[in-house]
RNA sequence: GGCCCAGUGGCUCAGUUGGUUAGAGCGCCGCCCUGUCACGGCGGAGGUCGUCGGUUCGAGCCCGAUCUGGGUCGCCA
């Protein structure tokens, strides 16, 4: 039966206490870890968030009742234990952080008992995470997410700290906001006042942000929640944090200056971390060339080697039929792997066909200077030698070729690095390589949509020189744009923003928007360019990326207290789920029954 | 929407080429134990193998479908 902590005050947490208190009396309070009995002694692990604590119980010092409660005592009980801290002299335990003491308890109240727990509450939990999710609130007590947990509170008051150091103000925008069907899907909310009618929930504060620039706040910051109704990934939930900022008056190196230090400084509090700055940068022209991708891994080589030139008008019809109809033909030398063996060979070929590549070509230069290869008896002696010169090859290596348009050759080779670097063992797993990637191409050709859309947002300045390639080559025009990179994982992005009305009409047209569709959507953004805007940008950094890379967790959801599972419901709540009529009644909704396919 | 992986007592797993009463460790319950800390000793309870259907004399094991969770491609301005 739960008894009052009437008359008790907790004096401290329980790994507080050290060699230091010896001889104080103490009230500790928290969860039963784990109960030994002896017979006539009696000990019990005390946990809280802080750690774990011994307590003893002897019935000559505790009398006989509080002793036959502590024999009671069960795991997850929740207790208050009034106790002297004593030393454990011969009995210390190196392994514990308080060892070196324990409390001799002389008072016990058990304030909760507990049923046994559907798994243990211990760190490195081994048990499914659908099990863990159901009970997330008893996941929570696991001291590994609970270092998690405070180290993202931790990183959020350094952010604070020094973002208000440096003058910004933190101010919050709406979360009921306007739906735009530029980019991702949109949460909707109905409104119950204006029947058929949706309010959406932020992607982010974006469009708020900017017109606090035009209000003249300068500096702003939120550490904002955001909603994307898209797919879900080991590092993306449907609702996430970003650390957002934007800043007038100022260039995009002050906010890459702004930023890195607050990324520095983050590392070093966090985890000790000496972020050298200023932080290496790269074109995402580079960036694509050399590693396929605009996030790349720089903790490793394998870099992609462009081979068109010299496969142009080589037998092998696959590489010569790539060029000739415009796209592209790169390879990767693995150092040492040409005596991979063929069903590991195999198995990459079907990775890359993951990524839109029908095959992909390899040549194993073998240590006598023989080859081995699916393509080689299309290529003469004299290609094949090209080849491998182009690519660097000595006797030893692996060259792993794709042949396609571009794009898709950079996504498959840029994925197949960072699978080789990680069945091979080349990522140093201490290493943090942040990286600044810039000049970002202003639009992406969109297939599906037929028009090009804005790789970052239609409000992403373009670059000054490009800006009379607007109307007459939108996919050469570079954009103001640049992302921050940590460990090939895209930590967060920003730009310099659009301030003149006229720049921004030209990029609505080249967006296929008409005045009407862009002033309908943004309407209210472009009026408020009309009334004296200052130069501005920004950027936003995700922030439960961020504390994942930190704690080197395996998933978003260790550093999330309340995650979502893959179909974006929760498994302890069940949401989302159906809702009284009487409410969609009042929301002038219903639900249409799916028809079935026959 | 596609592809891949997993699903056996409360937890984590094992389960031989399909063959009688499905095993282990931990946990749990009871008794004993004054220095344990992965406490120890003795005894005990607990599963029909995610679900449905099929093949077979016989299925945890084979086949099909489905559900649940994970990873990933598409998607994520």
């Amino acid at each position: 039966m739960a008894e009052s902590m009437k008359g008790l005050k907790r004096t401290c947490r329980c790994a507080e206490l050290g060699v230091e208190n010896v001889g104080q009396t103490v009230t500790v309070m928290g969860w039963v870890q784990k109960q030994r009995n002896k017979g006539g002694l009696i000990f019990v692990d005390l946990r809280d968030r802080s750690g774990i604590l011994q307590v003893l119980f002897e019935e000559e010092e505790c009398g006989s009742e509080a002793f036959e409660k502590a024999a009671k005592l069960r795991s997850e009980f929740v207790i208050a234990v009034v106790g002297k801290v004593v030393h454990r002299n011969a009995d210390v335990n190196e392994k514990m952080a308080t060892g070196a003491i324990e409390v001799r308890a002389n008072e016990v109240r058990i304030l909760s008992e507990a049923q046994t727990p559907p798994f243990p509450i211990e760190a490195d939990s081994k048990t499914k995470e659908e099990l863990r999710l159901k009970y997330r609130y008893l996941d929570l007590r696991r001291p590994d997410i609970q270092k998690n947990l405070i180290l993202r509170s931790k990183i959020a008051t350094t952010i604070r700290t020094f973002l208000a150091a440096e003058g910004f103000l933190e101010i919050e925008t709406p979360i009921l906001n306007k739906s735009t069907p530029e980019g991702a899907r949109d949460y909707l909310v109905p409104s119950r006042v204006h029947p058929g009618t949706f309010y959406a929930l932020p992607q982010s504060p974006q469009i708020f942000k900017q017109l606090l620039m035009c209000s003249g706040y300068d500096r702003y910051f939120q550490i904002a929640k955001c909603f994307r109704d898209e797919d879900l990934r080991a590092d993306r939930q449907p609702e996430f944090t970003q650390v957002d900022l934007e800043m007038s008056f100022v260039t995009e190196e002050d906010v890459m200056d702004a930023t890195e230090r607050m990324v520095a400084k983050v590392c070093k509090e966090a985890i000790g971390l000496d972020v050298q700055l200023p932080l290496k940068r790269m074109t995402w022209n580079e960036a694509m060339n050399r590693f396929g991708s605009d996030k790349p891994d720089t903790r490793f080589g394998l870099e992609l080697t462009d081979v068109s030139e010299v496969v142009k008008s080589c037998g092998f019809s696959v590489f010569s039929g790539a060029v000739a109809n415009g796209g592209s033909v790169r390879g990767i030398n693995v150092k040492g792997q040409a005596e991979m063996p063929r069903k590991k060979i195999d198995a990459l070929v079907e990775f890359a066909k993951g990524y839109g590549v029908k095959g992909l070509a390899y040549l194993g230069v073998l240590p006598d200077g023989t080859y081995k290869s699916s393509f080689a008896k299309f290529m003469t002696e004299e290609e094949l030698k090209a080849l491998v010169e182009a690519m660097n090859g000595e006797p030893g290596d692996l060259l792993l070729f794709a042949a396609d348009r571009l794009k898709i050759v950079w996504n498959v080779l840029g994925a197949l690095r960072c699978e080789l670097a990680k069945q091979l063992g080349l990522v140093d797993e201490n290493k943090f390589n942040f990286l600044w990637v810039t000049e970002f191409p202003q639009f992406e050709w969109s297939d599906e949509e037929e028009r090009f859309v804005a790789m970052h947002h239609p409000f992403t300045m373009p670059m000054e020189e490009d800006l009379p390639m607007l109307e007459s080559d939108p996919g050469a025009v570079r954009a103001k744009a640049y992302d921050i990179v940590l460990n090939g994982v895209e930590l967060g992005g920003g730009s310099v923003r659009i301030f003149q009305d006229d720049v921004q009409e030209r990029m609505f047209r080249a967006l296929g928007f008409t005045n009407e569709k862009a002033h309908e959507q943004f309407g209210f953004l472009l009026d408020a360019f009309k009334y004296g805007v200052p130069p501005h940008a920004g950027l936003a950094i995700g922030l439960d990326r961020f504390v994942m890379l930190l704690t080197k967790a395996e998933s978003i959801r260790e550093v999330i207290a309340f995650p979502k599972v893959k179909d974006a419901s929760c498994l302890m709540s069940e949401c989302p789920n159906v809702v009284d009529p009487a409410q969609l009644k009042e929301l002038c909704l219903e639900i249409v029954p799916e028809e079935k396919e026959s």
